[in-house]
DNA sequence: TTTGAGACTTAGGTTAGCCTAACACCCTGT
DNA sequence: ACAGGGTGTTAGGCTAACCTAAGTCTCAAA
């Protein structure tokens, strides 16, 4: 007699797609979401989040233990990984097919994922020949609700002398994704850590064309897999 | 001191657009746009209709006489026609690009006209090689803002005998419109009115591939030129 | 000239989603 | 053991956009 099992489906509006996707990212490493975490994701008041918090696990989306936090249930987390296909799909297609820059997609898939049907982004995923990467090096969840987990280390907390190859930039902001683009580090990139200065000093990286010298802040962003040298 | 001069670009919300769209169409043949007409053409309450009026005048966009009905001011034109471009210019993008069926693109542009950028909409153009018209023949508005005005006959008015070539299907039913194409009834076809029969009846015609009877249902959605036999 | 059907508006109410201000809880440091 | 800062929630309000019910206006026909 709730309402989750009275109203089979009622369609998410953009508010909780929203909600849902800052939940599955605050929890991905495990844990609770709080409550000021996700009101500073989708910069809105805290008191708006915790009403929020309120109707979506009324309606079974997610599991809320006051104060403690939040965590998706498995519907919930269908339905943030429904969202985040959509949202990495989008960004392969509009660098692929439509020139977009990797700085500029994320804004524009921001919107447009929630306003695209399912039959959209397959045709979308089709004609890219069924992407497993967005632009920015991020697994894309399979239709089924499936997505890659990968043992991933920071060129920031990348042992000095180690070889690894860049898979992932954890940022969204044009210009330092547009500053990365022109320094080579584009996810793919195999480099080597050649120093590391102390006190979270920046990170000297070799690749094949040259070395560069990497800040801390930057550093962190940079997502590695270590590989044989 | 008015609303309209005190906020510059106040960005539209989903539903105001939808409403110039609409006062758009409605008064596509000059004269005003009704309350009715609106609420019928949006499927929502005359009452929501009236509120959303005043709310539009006094910012602007359209001119209300009360009891009389509407009209669009410039500025409201010119959003309209913003938006009529973005709906066309989706239509046939996803026509060309990703295989959608000219019955089945209305439904999706319509929610994605409300979140494509500007941007997004130019690229799709240049894409297609700035087309002039969607897949059901509507003309497209430029960017600037100008549309094509056509002079043209529905196929229920066409005079027997005269020689026309379709133009415009005025209809979004997608069964209808899957109908259409099975019949060889798409936009460029030229046809021949070989007899139409009393009382609203059906008109005969005959295209390059055989004669076909339309309804007068039909015949009152196809949207033709006159041209030299 | 009046009247009444139909179209339009006003009045009042609902829901989603946000806000600020005020209060409650938790936990860490003394 | 408890006090206080920080985090979380509750209370109360606002706007956009819808609704139904109850007037109000218009115009054409009697």
């Amino acid at each position: 007699m709730n309402a989750a099992i009275r109203s089979p489906q009622p369609p998410l509006t953009r508010s909780v797609e929203d909600y849902l996707k800052s939940v599955f990212h605050l929890t991905s490493q495990g844990g609770f979401a709080t409550t000021s975490g996700i009101a500073e994701m989708l910069e809105i008041a805290p008191p708006s989040v915790s009403g929020m918090m309120k109707r979506l696990s009324e309606t079974g989306l997610i599991e809320h233990v006051p104060y403690r936090g939040v965590q998706l249930t498995p519907q919930g987390r269908r339905a943030a990984l429904q969202m985040i296909r959509r949202h990495r799909i989008l960004e392969v297609y509009l660098t692929s097919k439509l020139g977009y820059d990797w700085g500029d997609v994320h804004v524009e898939a921001e919107r447009l994922e929630h306003a695209v049907s399912e039959k959209l982004i397959e045709r979308m995923a089709d004609a890219l020949g069924e992407p497993r990467y967005d632009p920015h090096g991020a697994p894309i969840p399979t239709a089924a609700g499936e997505i890659e987990e990968a043992e991933l280390i920071t060129l920031a907390a990348a042992p000095v002398g180690a070889a690894v190859v860049l898979r992932q930039v954890g940022d969204e902001d044009p210009a330092r994704l547009r500053y990365l683009a022109e320094q080579g580090l584009t996810p793919g990139t195999r480099l080597t850590v050649v120093e590391r200065q102390p006190f979270n000093g920046p990170t000297t990286v070799a690749s094949g064309n040259g070395t560069r010298v990497v800040g801390q802040e930057l550093a962190a962003l940079l997502w590695c897999e270590e590989v044989a040298a």
